[in-house]
DNA sequence: AGCTAAATGAAAACGATTTTCAATTGGCAG
DNA sequence: CTGCCAATTGAAAATCGTTTTCATTTAGCT
């Protein structure tokens, strides 16, 4: 788990300078439990700093997302691609299509598939994606 | 497997008219067997007509979407959706992150999975994505 | 306190996609 | 076969999310 000082001390390990911008923004990711969509981010900025630009966020999230400390949730027709909070170790999402909730899971064997398919293609298989869809237990609820 | 004339009764079935502009269209994605960015089946399309709209292409792929006859790629940093050929199958994605060459590949035993997240989450699960991501062995060969 | 490279915000640029709208056309009805 | 009408088309403009440009400000070392 990353707390908003230990990424500080991340970013500025790596040569980034620590301005009052980018604590707003690492305070509004560390405050949500949920995944949000850079709009959502600069919404939830906004309402501590008005003045913020999109660009800042933008910059500050490709930082972040470049150390590692945010992923990406890849679902949806037009695939747009949501920003989300702290992965660190290797896990995964489970998204209701009805209303965009996801949950996090981490195990996954997938070594014996990646395996064969090393075998067959002659890939050097690197990393994957992962992810279920379907509705949540409010959404099937809340359809009866 | 779809062919063109398979895939124009089923338009036509939908209520849809065939019109030459799709006509073409269909035979440029039927005639390739590879993954197309939409870029890529305009280019294709204008070679046989130049006069052909961009926006008649989005709408055809838009149709043949929607009655599952394409299906999208969702793989990338930036995440551009790739339009990709006849699906119909359940498939999935092994994909090179350096060029972009996209294998597919059929099996994955993701049902003990599926069960235990089910249990877990009370989620009703109807779908997954699964991409592997790495290097062709063309691309590792090459960076030698 | 002063300096410098990094960071910021506004505006413009950008690429992919969508909307608008007037003109055209496929395909059924007569 | 002909006419009609809703569906389809293409051009241009609009839109969306993101990136670039650039002049101004600032973090953080000296």
């Amino acid at each position: 788990m990353y707390t908003e000082k230990k990424i500080e001390n991340l970013l500025r390990q790596q040569g980034y300078k620590i301005t009052p911008q980018r604590r707003k923004i690492l305070a509004a990711i560390t405050s949500v439990n949920e995944h949000m969509t850079t709009a959502e981010i600069y919404d939830k900025v906004c309402q501590e700093d008005p003045g913020i630009g999109l660009v800042t966020i933008y910059r500050t999230l490709d930082i972040l997302t470049e150390l590692g400390l945010l992923c990406e949730v890849h679902v949806g027709g037009n695939c747009r691609s949501y920003l989300m909070r702290r992965p660190v170790e290797h896990h995964h999402h489970l998204v209701c299509s009805e209303c965009g909730t996801v949950v996090d899971f981490t195990d996954c064997d997938l070594s014996g598939l990646e395996d064969r398919l090393t075998k067959d293609t002659h890939f050097e298989i690197n990393g994957h994606i992962l992810e279920f869809t379907g509705r949540c237990r409010n959404c099937i609820v809340r359809a009866k």
